[in-house]
DNA sequence: GCCTCCTTGTTGTTAAAACAACATACTTGT
DNA sequence: ACAAGTATGTTGTTTTAACAACAAGGAGGC
């Protein structure tokens, strides 16, 4: 196991290669690899460890009554996925995660986690402390879609959103993370409709685009 | 201090009052008394400690950049708040805590949840196992929420969240806990257009609907 | 009972987004 | 450089939801 890979992962941060050596036999520690395609696991199923990525990249998705399928998130290599499920025993999967690629898994207990390690776990504090900070963090990320696609225009929506990476950046011009079709899946929108949207705004002079790279005029208050 | 009422909490579930008293002190608590409308905490601020509502409630809003308030949650007696921004030092706040009557906060620091108590706490673990179980709880319910949001269609967002609330009750007939405005406002979609489109879905057979109680009907393999 | 307030359903109009289809640019591999 | 595939912008049409305005139906107070 690469301990130090570990080490440099938001649940391992800050706790020595050689002490995650001993923390993940506490864990329960297991390593399983899936091809591109296949199922790490799926709706409606029940999980008792969760997973992190080690290498490759999975997608949770989410398939709806008519069976669109519809990507939710990435995981990539340091993310934990299913967490959530885990620390819940019982609750049904909403998603499934599948593998983009040839990806290998470690799975970790949740279980041992919360209990007092028998053994000398010294950071088993800070191991529960960072996983606090990370369910924090994918609650707040949560939360801001939920604002970003609570307006009902699509201008709305992207004002939204650009404003509030615009602050992100702490300047008004900055790169987003997304192309056009997966800034639209975000906003849940139509992406042609949203690219229209995006030239009248331009023409308005709200705001500059140029593929990823946005400038947010100054029209208003920001 | 009510020891018994917080050991019936969801952050103190399973803690005997007696032990949850010495807890307190560990977690530098204190409460605040607010009025009716006054903000508890507002967006732009950090904090450094989570809210807990002892007695009256407060709702969580967001205004957006044209000053539109929207409710994005309603916390009731025993439940916690801003837990997230807490675990997050720095983290501005994206929404504000209002009270809607005169209600008691007990603010509790985060930061001596997660270091290991100088005192006898035997409960600490089972402190900060019920944190991650509150926090996995309201994850699941921003994913759920984002979910029923995510179709372009009023009767899409509708079915998704009724056949939702049928396999949570594990029966086609039951009652939703939102009257027509809350749940519009749950779903970002316009009260009178949703009242119409349920209307329709009642013409077409897809559901009976009075008031707050649905029964989906068998049209297809729900 | 009666009045008022609040909730819900209905309708018609207007505005907007979805959708489809296509043209143009950009990428990538060879 | 070229070809194939992908990403983006544009346009016109159709569908849909927002919006406004109002009527009907409880719920609660007096």
């Amino acid at each position: 196991m690469d301990t130090l890979f570990l080490s440099k992962t938001d649940l391992f941060r800050g706790i020595p290669p050689e002490d995650i050596e001993s923390m993940l036999g506490c864990l329960k520690a297991a390593t399983k690899t899936y091809q591109r395609g296949e199922f790490i696991c799926r709706e409606g199923e029940t999980v008792t460890a969760m997973g992190m990525v080690l290498s490759g990249s999975i997608s949770i998705e989410n398939d709806d009554i008519w069976g669109n399928r519809s990507i939710l998130d990435r995981v990539s290599a340091g993310q934990v996925f299913a967490e959530n499920y885990a620390c819940l025993p019982g609750e049904k999967l909403m998603i499934s995660a599948v593998a983009n690629e040839t990806t290998e898994v470690l799975f970790l207990s949740t279980e041992c986690m919360f209990t007092v390690c028998p053994h000398a776990c010294g950071f088993h504090n800070k191991l529960i402390r960072n996983m606090l900070t990370i369910a924090a963090r994918k609650s707040l990320n949560l939360s801001r879609r939920i604002m970003h696609t609570s307006s009902k225009s699509i201008r709305g929506r992207l004002l939204s959103y650009l404003s509030f990476q615009a602050t992100q950046h702490g300047c008004r011009e900055f790169d987003i993370p997304f192309n056009r079709q997966q800034l639209a899946d975000y906003l849940s929108v139509d992406r042609s409709a949203m690219s229209n949207e995006l030239s009248k705004m331009q023409r308005d002079g709200i705001v500059k685009v140029e593929r990823n790279h946005f400038v947010l005029l100054e029209s208003d208050g920001l």
